[in-house]
DNA sequence: TGTTTTTAGTAAGGTGGCTAACTATTTCTC
DNA sequence: GAGAAATAGTTAGCCACCTTACTAAAAACA
């Protein structure tokens, strides 16, 4: 599902006449950040109608992603709900809620955990595992595609220039955090 | 509202791994791809946040930024429904839904149009207004803090870039858009 | 042993989409 | 001018993807 964005993003002009009654407002700030936003949620589109054509959405893709059998060991593979929720930054419930339908459509199967009686243990099925063969091919050729017109030189430029942006994204989203718990503090401990 | 995204992108190494069972894949341009989708999201996290602060979600957001008043003449703002719809790329009836709970919080008024009995004029209320007044300059703030770790010269080089994976992106939609139709035609066609 | 924490899942609610159908109005065609 | 077609906004129903608060059971801790 797509974030509401503009269709075109404002000219740049437009930028400098609200500059002016928004001091704060830097136009060529404003203009790198909504191309990132725009870009972003363009590829996403693009991704999102491919996996529309596979009746499967991105979420249920990301985690078919995560569940899908790896050949080397070098890169684990999680198994409960919990640690797919935290490796996706969600709640446990929103994954119980992905695994619902994925298990439905039979593209996983959920068992108890051995050693943990709460616990889960999450794997994709032949099924899943088969689907996932058959799409997975198309989708890269897709992300090579969308990235086509970046010589190697520019997309390691670019992957550079947006490792900075996402450091300071999660130093805001720390900052604010240490924010909210300050002034979560009893107003008697600034004595 | 957020999409389902990995706390960690994959490392480099995973990549090649997976891409000696999936030829197609191409590492490097996988990780800036997801470089990509990473920066969009977690700016996207920030804004939203600031945006909960104040009680208000991106959509609402959106709209009310596309109904601000305007010094100057040079960018034109929406009035209708369906300027509003034309605009975000989304149905009329996703902004009748959102403009609903913009007029129930007394952000917007709905008036009838004077010229077509069919439409619908909206504005931003004096207290819609204030509220934009309010919150756009902390905004604008946090995007510069965002952008910050960039020189002017990174930001024209990320928006070039940029523009030109959202070229490509668009051209997918319109490649796809001309397959569709094409696989419309009825079978006697192609005698 | 009792208390606290953790696990998966449920319930309830929200946001922002969509489509199809509808009603009223306007425009187009003959 | 009459009727058909198109347009505008809304409604109803559905979906995906969230969240929080809660429950029961299990595990960890003191």
């Amino acid at each position: 599902m797509q974030r509401l964005v503009l269709k075109e993003l404002p000219r740049y002009e437009c930028l400098v006449e609200a500059a002016k009654q928004f001091p704060d407002l830097n136009p060529s700030v404003c203009e790198a950040f909504m191309h990132l936003i725009r870009a972003g949620d363009e590829v996403s589109r693009v991704m999102d109608a491919h996996f529309a054509d596979h009746d499967i959405t991105h979420g249920r893709f990301l985690m078919m992603m995560l569940l899908i059998e790896k050949k080397g060991t070098a890169c684990a593979r999680p198994s409960t709900p919990a640690e797919l929720a935290d490796l996706a930054s969600v709640s446990r419930a929103t994954i119980t809620g992905l695994l619902d339908t994925l298990e439905r459509d039979g593209f996983v199967r959920r068992e108890p955990g051995t050693d943990d009686r709460r616990q889960m243990s999450v794997h994709l099925t032949p099924e899943g595992q088969a689907f996932m063969h058959g799409l997975l091919p198309e989708h890269f050729r897709l992300v090579n595609d969308l990235m086509g017109n970046l010589s190697e030189h520019e997309r390691a430029t670019l992957a550079k220039l947006l490792t900075k942006i996402s450091t300071k994204a999660v130093a805001c989203g720390v900052a604010r955090r240490q924010e909210t718990s300050a002034a979560e503090l009893p107003a008697t401990i600034h004595i």
